[in-house]
DNA sequence: CCGGAAATCCCCCGCGCGGGGGACCCGATT
DNA sequence: AATCGGGTCCCCCGCGCGGGGGATTTCCGG
């Protein structure tokens, strides 16, 4: 089976290399060149290839914006690539938020080009080595757990469980009717609370499950 | 300039057949071969081979806790690659928090773990494209930035600084003190802001405000 | 010039909250 | 049996808070 590839680049000998490139491999099929991110879009839309090889810097569109109209649409199966002479990290959170299969760097050799096609083709992703370090790192403190203040080991279950309702906001009537218990015992757990972990408030204590992460926006993999 | 390599497998049948790959390149040698964690660990203080090719699962402790405990030493300027059969989601990010250098699955084929160690001598990074795929979905939802809620718009810059200052637990005379202004006025801001937002109380503004990222540890890079 | 929006300050009132007590029950440890 | 920690419930008191009013200034745009 055969792949076709789009490529949208303003340069024309970019463009023209790229093609040579691709043309040496007799599963890829290049059905269309561009110059702009626009006519990226709309020709993705009418062709469908398998993938689109887009710079970043392009007229009209960059590669950028060009990703996110292409994989915004739904009725589109196009892997997208991109390609960059420079390494600037916004480009590259910008384009992973976008959803691209693939960063790249233009002085990436031929043939890892080509193996970069084909594995976007097949739904995998491909970052260049370079960019994958400061990725990592980047990803590892937005991984970093808090590490998880030793002074919550003071609170009893039943106390962490009454703070992450706090932390939700809800008021002590309603912590109260969510464990099926006295109002005056969860004035009691969160006084508790607050003392042990020198808190003024609830309103600390909200903020404190906050930025510990008690709370955040906690994917499933922990 | 050649490239020292430490292979760490609990299975010899595995540890020969890398050490038989990487034979085939003449500059690249591989100093030691270990069957568990805690030996990989030693080695690497020991010998400080370039790279440590580390599986995932072995004795004693596994590749992720020797990743981190090599990574750990700054005396240690060896790089880890893991390798491992599965690519289960946990492993990922624990090596990459750890830093390790690259994640390979085994059955990537024998070139590219070649051009793996390279890249990982020189301080790149690489992952495996089938995992690299995932990795970027997570890191895309870990970036989104929480689409800034519409009402937000509604209030002032003032109301908006004042909403910043209660987000960071502070009481009306507090934020009364930092802005010099009266406790009143405060009073009136904070009323304005919870009545434009649908806010109950306060807590709620905290709870609302880390919520959509006006306030949680977000990275300098936006 | 005049209207309105924004920022500032003021008063009163009711309520939720948090501290400081005390009390009871239960299960585990001593 | 005595003790202790945890969970539950209760009372009182003071205060910060939030809603409801109203008032002033400044500044901008019709």
């Amino acid at each position: 089976m055969t792949l076709t590839v789009l490529l949208a680049d303003d340069h024309a000998m970019l463009r023209s290399g790229l093609r040579a490139i691709f043309d040496t491999q007799p599963d890829l099929r290049c059905v269309a060149e561009v110059a702009d991110g626009r006519a990226a879009v709309t020709e993705v839309a009418r062709l469908r290839p398998d993938v689109a090889v887009l710079d970043i810097r392009m007229p009209k569109l960059d590669g950028l914006g060009a990703t996110e109209m292409i994989l915004a649409d739904p009725a589109n199966r196009t892997k997208v690539l991109l390609l960059t002479t420079y390494d600037t990290d916004e480009y590259v959170y910008r384009a992973l938020s976008a959803g691209a299969s693939g960063f790249l760097l233009k002085s990436l050799p031929p043939e890892e080009l080509i193996s970069a096609v084909r594995v976007a083709a097949r739904g995998d992703a491909l970052i260049d080595p370079s960019v994958t370090q400061r990725l990592i790192a980047r990803f590892a403190v937005s991984l970093a757990t808090p590490p998880t203040p030793p002074e919550l080991a003071l609170l009893t279950a039943r106390e962490r469980e009454v703070l992450l309702l706090v932390a939700a906001a809800h008021s002590n009537a309603e912590i109260a009717a969510q464990l099926h218990v006295g109002d005056e015992t969860v004035k009691t757990h969160v006084s508790r609370v607050l003392a042990k972990l020198g808190l003024r408030d609830r309103v600390h204590a909200v903020a404190y499950a906050h930025v510990n992460g008690l709370v955040g926006t906690r994917q499933p993999g922990r």
